[in-house]
Parts: C-alpha cells; structure tokens; sequence
DNA sequence: CCGCGTATGTGCGGCAAGGCACAGACACCC
DNA sequence: GGGTGTCTGTGCCTTGCCGCACATACGCGG
C-alpha cells in the first residue's frame, strides 16, 4: 500500500468489518507532518530537515512488527501518528506491555545506544505514519548532530524512568485501575476518544485474561466513564477515567513534561 | 569512618550485634581495587587511569543513600564491593526494588544521558567500597572519552532491558521464585554465600509483606537450599536455588554477558 | 539466668485474579 | 431471516497474597 492511496479509515485495533468509530483523527484533510513528532519537532530547523531528508515516511499498519523481540533492528520510527506498543513475553502465555510509543516518541532507542538489537517486539496497536530511517543512516545522524543525541538521551531517561514505574504499577494496582490508565494513554496517542479494541486484544497487554478484562471495562462502564460494544470503545468522561486510573498516567505525563520541556 | 580504618566486619543488612557470617568476602586482605569494577575494567588503560585519577574511594555503609529519589544526583559511584539497590515508591506504603548494582555496574545513570535528577532511590544494601566521582568531573569525562561513552551506553541499555524484564517478572512470578532469584543476585555481588537480611528488610525490596517472605523463605529452607536463622542467610544449594528461581536470573545475566561482552 | 527486644512462625478471614466452562448477544453473510 | 462466527457476560472453584493478630524462639545484656 502506498502512501498516495492511503484510505479513510483508520483502524486502531484489529480489522472490522463494520463502521468505525474512529475516523476522525487522522485523514487527507489532517495530513500529518513530521513536524508532528516531538522528537523531531524539538530540533533546530537545520537539524531536522537534514534528518528528515534522510528518512522516508511510511504507513503504520495494525498489527504490524517494527522489530522484534532480540533481533537486529532495521530501521527506527518517529511515529506522527498512530501509535506502537513495546511488548515483552516472559514465555509463550505471559505477555505484557512495558510501553507505548506514539507521536511524542521513537522506535528504536536501542541503537541510540549503540545496541543493534531490541529488548521488545514493537508492535503497531493504532494505524497511523510515521518518518523511518535505517539503521546505520541514524546512526550517522546521530554522530554528526549532538542535538538530535542530546534530545534522544533525554527521551532514553523518560522511558527508563517510565519502565521503573510499571514495574511498581504492575505490582501493585489492579486491573480497573490499569485499564483506566491504558484508556487514557491511548486516547492522548490515537487523539480520538473513540477506537477499537476488543478484551481479546487488550488482555496481553495488560498481562492478565480476557475475562479480567471484561470485568474491568464492565466496572468502568457501569460507572458511566466509557462506552463499549463488541471493541468499539468511547470514552464519555476523561476526568472520572483519571480518577478511576492509578496516578501512574499522570506520573508519566510530568516526568515526560518535566524532562523533554 | 576513614578508608584506613575500616574493620573486618562486613555488614550486610541491618546492623547485627552477634557474630556475623559474611566477613569472607571483602577486608584488608583482599582489598578491592578500581579494576574491580566491570564497566572501568573495560576501559583502555589511559582512559581508566584518567578516570580513577578523578575519582576517590568511598566506603559503601548500609542503609546510605547514594541518590534519593527526585533529587539532583551528586556523584555517581562505580562498586568495587558491596552493591546497592535502587528503589521506587509509588506511595508510602508500596515500595520495591527495580534493580540491584554491584561491582558490575554503576550508580547514577541518569548522568549519562545528561539528565541531572534520579528516577530511583539508590540505597547501599551490601557494605564495600565504590569509585566515587562528582557530577561535573563525570560529565567532562565523558566528553573527554568516547570510550567510556560507549561502555556506560551499553550498560545503559542492559539497565534497560533489565527493567522491562523486571516488570514482566513481578507481573507473573510468585514471592518464592523472586526470592530465589533475589538471593542468587545478591550471592553474586555480595561473593559470599552467607549474608545478613532479616524478612523485615526484604520485604520492601520484594514489594510484599514481611509474613510473605516468611512463608517463601520458610519453603526454600524446607527445601534444602538456604538456611537462615534471625536475619543470617546461608546458600547451602545453588544449583537448587537456580532451578527454584524464576528464568528471570538467567535472563538477566545473559543480557549483561552478550552486551557488556 | 532472667527479661526484653528483635526475629520468625501461624492462623483466620478476605479479596483480586486465574482456570475453566458455558451462556447469551450482536453483526454479518448467505 | 436463519445460520455462523465473534465478542461479551457469568458462574464456580482455586490460588496467591494481604491485613491483622498473636504465639513462639532466640540472643543479648544486665
């Protein structure tokens, strides 16, 4: 599929066959730019041209693998938007979500430190696009552009420091709680409140089965702060959902804040 | 308390007023020197003699803390002996411990990505010794040496990697195995195998209650493979212990050796 | 050798979540 | 408009862990 003929719907989730919900925020008449990645937006104007020359954009296709887990990584990805889910597998039944990358991030942080290969699957949750470079073109943008270093080391601390706190979240907060958080983080990334996801889909991510799930999303559902009909999920009261959610969401927002400006 | 007069006693945990088990590993007769620690070792030796010559000696004291949470980070510190464990707090009630650092490792990370503050709470868990050096030596260094760059960037992601396993384990693995796998890290880095930790003190580096401890330590002993009386841990069965720890022990040690070489 | 403080063990009730199984419910297609 | 497959809801039993409370056990110091 090329980039020319990219069609209205977008699909955030696994394919339906029925009308979306969540059309809205990406289309021809919203075109992305790359000035929609953060990252690359917080460079001097030289800089990012000169990175954005070397790299293509591509579309960001659900259900997509950007690397995977252990192996070489090809290429990085500034998603400006859509959004990617940083996976781990502990064995072939424990799954788990350790972060979640859209348009404020990249792919790839690996090879910012000089690591060919990555820690976790990255796996495209919610279509959008993104700028891609190969590997060794970055790595010689890097070398010859200290700001684009110093911004990505930046972005290093954030997620480690945000990997330090799901491992607290995941000991300690329940499930309601988390799904809660993950709603929120998915609405910020999809800039939409609707998308779809069925509990099918969400329980590896969350590390927990279906039927958690399905509890959870009935909770939050009864107390009014979302809809949701077979993956079709809206989200009616973002306050409520904040309260409902572990403090996790808003931690990461300062920490994110506090360290890229 | 001077480096010259350190005695042989080695704390390890609380202080301990009766005989303690662990005086094996570090005193007068096999001091420490800065090659101890891996990520200098690794250095060509002009940079590391550069380094060390900006660097002091420091006794690690148990129950210090190296770094505080939030807080601007005054030195980082490279173990000779000893090791440090770095924590999170979600709220007063829920800690837990997000990595353990030893002679193998350094303290203060975030400096290397130019990020002034600490994610974690670095606190001294095993009594030794460390190269110390204030923030702005390190910075210069650091830009003086791409070699030492290179090093702390690999261990970074190491880190890294560590974290995200680490998220998935307290996500999946019960007390028992995480204990087991605990003990066998801290075998490693304290090079004894018989050490002080009353459950008390390792609950919270466990993120449970002191009673869970208890009871998975209760069932290693039943085992065969630790002994412990009033705090004194003794490794009797590492092989055992191995098989009764969750992968994770393994995993992490694979990462450090096929990243750090 | 007695008492006190620290460390460990146990017991009970409760809750979050897992495993398993099955029962609706809705959307789409023929 | 009835069948089919997907998605969601429910029920029952088990497990791992928490909270709380209390019961020992050990070591040290007087």
């Amino acid at each position: 599929m090329q980039r020319g003929d990219r069609i209205e719907t977008v699909v955030i989730g696994p394919p339906i066959r029925h009308t979306p919900l969540t059309a809205k925020s990406i289309g021809p008449s919203s075109r992305r730019t790359s000035a929609d990645n953060a990252l690359l937006a917080a460079l001097p104007r030289k800089d990012r041209l000169h990175f954005i020359a070397g790299s293509d954009e591509v579309d960001l296709v659900v259900s997509e693998v950007l690397c995977e887990l252990g192996e070489r990584i090809g290429h990085v990805y500034f998603p400006t938007g859509g959004f990617v889910s940083l996976m781990v597998s502990i064995d072939s039944s424990s799954h788990l979500e350790v972060g979640l990358v859209g348009a404020e991030g990249m792919v790839g942080t690996p090879l910012v430190l000089g690591v060919p290969t990555s820690p976790f699957r990255a796996l495209v949750k919610g279509a959008g696009s993104a700028l891609r470079m190969d590997a060794a073109s970055f790595r010689r943008n890097l070398a010859q552009c200290p700001a684009l270093r110093e911004t990505l080391d930046r972005y290093l601390y954030v997620r480690m420091t945000q990997l330090a706190n799901a491992v607290a979240c995941n000991r300690f907060h329940v499930i309601e709680a988390r799904l809660a958080r993950w709603l929120l983080m998915t609405q910020d990334r999809a800039r939409s409140d609707a998308f779809h996801f069925t509990h099918e889909f969400l329980a590896p991510i969350l590390g927990v089965r279906r039927v958690g799930v399905t509890k959870a999303a009935t909770s939050l559902q009864k107390l009014g702060l979302i809809r949701y009909s077979r993956g079709n999920i809206t989200i009616l009261d973002r306050r409520g959902l904040m309260s409902a959610s572990c403090e996790c969401y808003q931690t990461d927002q300062e920490i994110y804040r506090g360290i890229m400006g």
